[in-house]
DNA sequence: ACCTTTGTCTAACAGTGTTAAATGTTTTAG
DNA sequence: CTAAAACATTTAACACTGTTAGACAAAGGT
């Protein structure tokens, strides 16, 4: 029967319901004050109606984690397309990845932030996206490709790049109101300078 | 009468008893798992016991991320005293911190972690204890004397320094079993680097 | 002996995640 | 068209959380 599916849409169209409502509460309260109860209010049901569709909490978490994931890795190849030198497409991904980083606040404290899923992530990648982990290390392998770096450099690169730049995200996003000047300069010199001692 | 000083010392006695407990707590579940009936299980009290010596949650774990800082500030005090130039005192500061963030964990995570104080810690930093990121600034300052750094330009270096590390200590804490070569590769790179770059 | 102060606990409130059972509503079968 | 089975949704509860008000008993001072 064609009602079947109606049904089906109508579910996914809850599901879906869910996630923005969560979101939105994430992005208005933070994390921290994000309840079942709450998400539950936002989509005109009762809060065991959740666990229908996600099996815990920590599951719808993990969801809009991934969706992050998600559009953060969109960005960062946007990025890189822009650009022909992998040390400039370098540089233009870790711009995007911290343009990223302020335009989705509450997306990134998610990926971050208290469960710190860091660079690994459990889970399924997905079939089209690529972790951005995995993206960036692609380009930096690039850009060494006359060293015949091992993984072990090329992960050492990554790790300082991240630590850098996840580093003054963390001040940033607590001690907001820095200047963007002093922002911007340590940015770019700690970018252009490991960019810079990769390649030399 | 002397009966006083008896129960003035038994009630500083059970507020230093409340700290360690939580703190063993803490460390043995992390802090989101510790709770205010826990600790007066601990001591063997009633939780209600514990707001006559702290106003809430909130203000004994500020407590606790005071001891934290004032501890990171003695290591770090004791390093740079092990050296005359500038440079050799900053690499031997952040190395202390470095270690500190792992012999440390629990406090790290309290003073860097969940609710980032960061860099500026609100409260009173005491009258004997210099907080860790003055501590630096000092140093850099040293370093740059003759290039007459503005209060920006110090800043600018020790945001840079704190990015670097703290990012490479919460990959450490979340995604352990990292290979120690490595970290110590990315560690001091990055260090000497920046350092290089400040004085050249 | 009485009164006040002090220390401590019990009970409660409002909130959290989560589950089992009871509802009501729709679909299917006879 | 009615009876039964399936599904959707809610209510009620459990075990927690931080926090506060009120009771209660023991100690101190007069």
């Amino acid at each position: 029967m064609a009602s079947k599916d109606r049904i089906q849409r109508l579910k996914e169209e809850t599901r879906c319901n869910i996630i923005t409502a969560a979101l939105e509460i994430g992005k208005q309260e933070g994390w921290q004050g994000l309840s079942m109860r709450k998400i539950a209010d936002k989509i005109e049901y009762t809060a065991p109606i959740i666990y229908e569709y996600f099996s815990n909490k920590e599951d719808l978490l993990a969801e809009l984690t991934r969706k992050g994931f998600f559009l953060l890795s969109k960005e960062m190849q946007e990025a890189k397309a822009r650009h022909r030198l992998p040390g400039k497409q370098l540089e233009a991904m870790w711009m995007a990845y911290w343009h990223f980083a302020f335009e989705h606040k509450e997306f990134y404290q998610l990926m971050y932030g208290i469960e710190m899923n860091c660079c690994a992530f459990k889970g399924t990648p997905g079939p089209d996206f690529i972790m951005p982990s995995d993206l960036v290390a692609e380009v930096i392998a690039e850009l060494m490709k006359d060293k015949n770096p091992t993984d072990d450099d090329i992960c050492t690169w990554y790790y300082t790049f991240w630590s850098v730049i996840h580093g003054l995200v963390s001040i940033n996003i607590v001690k907001q109101g820095m200047s963007d000047k002093l922002n911007h300069k340590v940015l770019t010199n700690a970018i252009t300078g490991i960019i810079r001692t990769i390649s030399a």
